[in-house]
DNA sequence: TTAATCTTTAGAGTTAGCTCTAAGTCAAGA
DNA sequence: TCTTGACTTAGAGCTAACTCTAAAGATTAA
């Protein structure tokens, strides 16, 4: 059994344009055609599909993503590198997250320091909470 | 003291083609000119660009950047739609966080999968841990 | 004062990742 | 069989966010 384009494309939340973009680009080099020249995707093309759309959700490039596709066609001797473009994309994630923590605490502050504007209506927030005040410099000081 | 459009460009980590870009984006109405034409940076708009990074950091486009920087001009009649921002863009930074986090597991996943593959020189990893193919299964169900 | 190194503008060019169109082919239900 | 909707390709167009160029003016160190 196998699926359309457009059925492959709403499984993995994607369109069937840019499923037939990732085919041109050449990240599907595994999606074969039916003899009337219908691309008929797989269960095991729609995990492809998946752990494209993995690597993309942590901003892999889509070159990137063909490079790691192309290793896969050839076979077991790009093991390594494999391996190695998952350990690097961890790290890049990792970095990533911890980026996202800190801008995390700065959004967190701004709440606070809107939430008391709101709630005098003006901006002297700093005036009447000084604690705030230190916050801001210790966030935003680097 | 003030800071030229290169000095400012080095302290928030952007180029100065970047900084010159934003202004004509309407991002940084704040900044001021010498009498001959020169961006003087004071240390007040050096804050904003680190908040302008902070939004850019978490995915906010530049079109809603601008519009807050907007809100932020107006006064404070604009206070609760600036709160709502913060609200809305923290909202966004917790789901994508969420995210990765699915993906990070996906991505150790490939990483024990590839090194078993490495440590054996072939992919026959599920033949010899079954319980990686439970745990593929689990991570790549929806 | 002069040379080197900024900075200014307007505007063109680039990159990634889609997104859409046109013109034609294929498949499934009435 | 006919119609409707999904599929095919090549290729154009689009958006966001830069990135660079050229020509001219400003600043700084020797």
């Amino acid at each position: 059994m196998s699926y359309s384009i457009g059925e492959a494309a709403k499984m993995v939340g994607l369109t069937a344009h840019t499923l037939r973009f990732y085919d041109k680009e050449g990240l599907l080099p595994f999606v074969k055609k039916t003899s009337s020249g219908l691309r008929a995707f797989t269960e095991s093309d729609i995990e492809w599909l998946k752990i494209i759309e993995c690597l993309k959700g942590t901003g892999l490039p889509l070159k990137q993503i063909k490079q790691y596709i192309d290793w896969c066609m050839e076979g077991d001797a790009t093991i390594p590198q494999r391996l190695n473009m998952f350990i690097e994309q961890k790290k890049h994630v990792e970095e990533q997250k911890a980026k996202w923590e800190k801008h995390l605490e700065k959004i967190n502050f701004k709440i606070k320091y809107y939430e008391d504007a709101a709630k005098h209506g003006d901006l002297n927030v700093f005036e009447r909470n000084p604690k705030l005040l230190e916050e801001k410099k210790r966030l935003f000081k680097d």
